[in-house]
DNA sequence: ATCTAGATCGGCT
DNA sequence: GCCGATCTAGATG
């Protein structure tokens, strides 16, 4: 498969999370290869948006200001770890959040690494995505442009896309910055 | 030096 | 639907 271009992330931070939906997750381990389809995700600007992480440019944030095509992966309440996608051009920050996946191939990997069997529950949510996905703090900073994680065109979606507000944030609510697959059974939650 | 809220999840009611 | 787990970045004194 090949990887998704870094000029594929050098665009504004939407327009990338939408193009993102039905693209492919792949991670080439050592105990065999693990992909995903992605169904939902969620877009993070910079300055003006204050439910983003680069709201303020400190240490953890800063990656956000990095190449596109970067992966941004932070510990959410100490236990889970999220990745986003790097967007926009160096020296601007943006990153997409990965919220849901669909298996598509590893998938008695992602069951062991998830310790469930059942496919709707493997990766929906951005905490069992990355542990279905073999995703640890390590890959912070790694390039998913050359590398053995990376992202790679997939199947258009079916069904719509919807915009909704994002989850779990307090801040900027009005904003309709998750997109999500209609219609898929691997969404982290319903839409509407 | 200390405090607190957080882009979550799984179990229980 | 509610709650506890678990920990750290970032803010404040």
């Amino acid at each position: 498969m090949t990887p998704l271009p870094r000029a594929f992330y050098a665009r504004p931070t939407v327009t990338v999370a939408r193009a993102l939906l039905g693209c492919l997750l792949v991670h080439e381990t050592s105990e065999g290869q693990v992909v995903g389809r992605l169904v939902e995700v969620e877009a993070y600007a910079g300055a003006r948006d204050p439910a983003s992480h680069a709201y303020r440019r400190t240490l953890r944030s800063e990656v956000m200001w990095g190449r596109p095509g970067i992966a941004y992966v932070y510990l959410s309440h100490g236990i889970h770890a999220c990745m986003n996608v790097v967007t926009e051009s160096l020296g601007r920050p943006g990153a997409v959040l990965l919220r849901a996946l669909e298996p598509v191939d590893g998938v008695a990997l992602m069951q062991r690494w998830r310790g469930i069997d059942a496919l709707r529950d493997l990766a929906h949510g951005p905490g069992r995505l990355t542990q279905a996905m073999g995703i640890t703090l390590a890959h912070n900073r790694a390039d998913l442009v050359g590398g053995p994680l990376y992202l790679a065109p997939g199947d258009r979606p079916t069904g719509p896309i919807t915009a909704t507000p994002r989850i779990g944030i307090s801040v900027a609510t009005d904003r309709r910055w998750r997109f999500v697959i209609r219609g898929s059974s691997c969404l982290s939650r319903a839409v509407r």
